[in-house]
DNA sequence: GACAAGAACACGGA
DNA sequence: CTCCGTGTTCTTGT
């Protein structure tokens, strides 16, 4: 699944290949990714000029003309991948098309979201974010942190109180501070608050430079380069730890997973 | 805190003695266990007649004439005495005089309630309570366990499930139950379900039958007999558990706690 | 555990 | 955690 880092990358491309440019036909082959019947779809996109493509946690934002959103969510091996000449797997969900020829489509394994929000209109799914990590300041990270008693990783990945961290990221971010999952966040002191803030900057401003995850596919179709050697922790069970050579542990965090050196991630109260 | 063999108690007492008796007067000196502005009470309680007294959990309900309902839950700590001489104590927080000169006065120690209730008025507090577990048959008992997942102990104190139980005589009623008070519902047998209803029963009935609790007070400002010979396990760390010899310990369960015999009341999966 | 309100958590569904 | 809805449990305050 696409996180920030993939989702930035991905926006940047779309928004310099895209913009300016209008749709001339779209296609829908999985009706339930919308959130209006195909017809309104097939009714109201057609005609509409791309403005923009950013990037809003974990959905891409084309901000279109006549203040029209198509907003999209890849869910869980989800690809958007641009064509120019007409040539798709069999697996495809959707497609739209522009006037000069070129256009995307989009695949997924399971779920996603392929929702068009007129003027005037909510997006309850997206409304409900909260910030971007990256433009989140310590002092307002800090902020958020206080009077919350839940546990650290499952704060980071609720995407209502910060927006783009998935499974995938928070395991390098939560290794980086040294902090365990499971620990509640009033038993973080202020140093591993700032260790945390500073790992979340580090991890996805470094994989964004790198293109995103190597697993994950850019709008080009190609992967991104932050990989093994970035992510020395992660699906790597009885590893051992770059730090301190203990075996890396897999636990269980909620309905996630995740990998942690029981050494170094140690728990305190 | 009075529960329901307590309230059972006093219902009686006070239906005993107040029936048909008209209120003359009201004094009010903690307006925030209210429901309403004082002002009303002054205007709406005076000339009413007490029609029934009847238990409701751990809430007192008197039937007034003209459809009004007195509510009053006495709290943590909290008493209601009954006066023919005016005599009052320090900490008083209301009075209801009659027209022939007898009246009584509630004290409360932290919380509680005094509400009064209009013809066509819902209630909240009282509405979503659950059986009076003195009504309930085993076939009803099992079927409100069907489904549940939480712990026994939290289970039978909520008052949406069955309205009456408090931390007193859940200690005595698990202990003769041979449950353990954190035991996940679904992981109790039929015969277990079985022993924890009649336990509900005999304990409360029993309790009854003694005029409640010896640490709390009836309408009379007299203390029942239910105490240290029908409860071997409450309030007794490090004593031994009369059927096996055990060590009486004190755990915690959720924010209030309990004493068990570890050995008697067992967990099992 | 008296109760309310809100947070956190668990589960099933798409 | 992909996200939602529902329901339940836990926390905190009065």
């Amino acid at each position: 699944m696409p996180e920030l880092p993939e989702i930035v990358v991905i926006s940047q491309q779309m928004d310099n290949t895209l913009k300016g440019k209008t749709v001339a036909s779209v296609s829908i082959f999985q009706p339930k990714m919308l959130n209006r019947p195909v017809s309104e779809f097939m009714a109201l996109l057609p005609q509409k000029t791309v403005v923009s493509v950013r990037p809003l946690g974990k959905w891409i934002l084309l901000q279109c003309t006549e203040k029209f959103r198509l907003l999209i969510n890849l869910g869980m091996g989800g690809e958007i991948l641009y064509f120019e000449k007409e040539n798709f797997p069999p697996d495809i969900r959707a497609i739209v098309k522009f006037a000069e020829g070129s256009g995307f489509f989009i695949t997924l394994w399971w779920f996603g979201y392929f929702h068009l929000v007129g003027p005037n209109e909510s997006h309850p799914m997206t409304d409900i974010l909260g910030p971007d990590p990256l433009e989140l300041s310590e002092t307002d990270f800090f902020r958020v942190l206080e009077k919350r008693k839940g546990q650290i990783k499952s704060f980071l990945l609720n995407q209502k109180n910060i927006r783009g961290i998935g499974n995938y990221y928070i395991q390098e971010i939560l290794y980086r501070a040294r902090l365990h999952p499971l620990r509640p966040i009033p038993t973080l002191s202020g140093g591993e608050r700032k260790r945390l803030y500073q790992a979340i900057q580090a991890v996805l401003r470094e994989a964004i430079d790198l293109g995103g995850s190597d697993y994950e596919k850019n709008f080009w179709g190609k992967s991104g380069k932050f990989g093994l050697s970035q992510m020395p922790i992660a699906y790597r069970e009885n590893a051992i730890c770059p730090c301190c050579g203990t075996k890396i542990e897999k636990i269980a965090t909620g309905s996630t997973s995740q990998f942690i050196c029981p050494t170094c991630q140690v728990w305190k109260e």
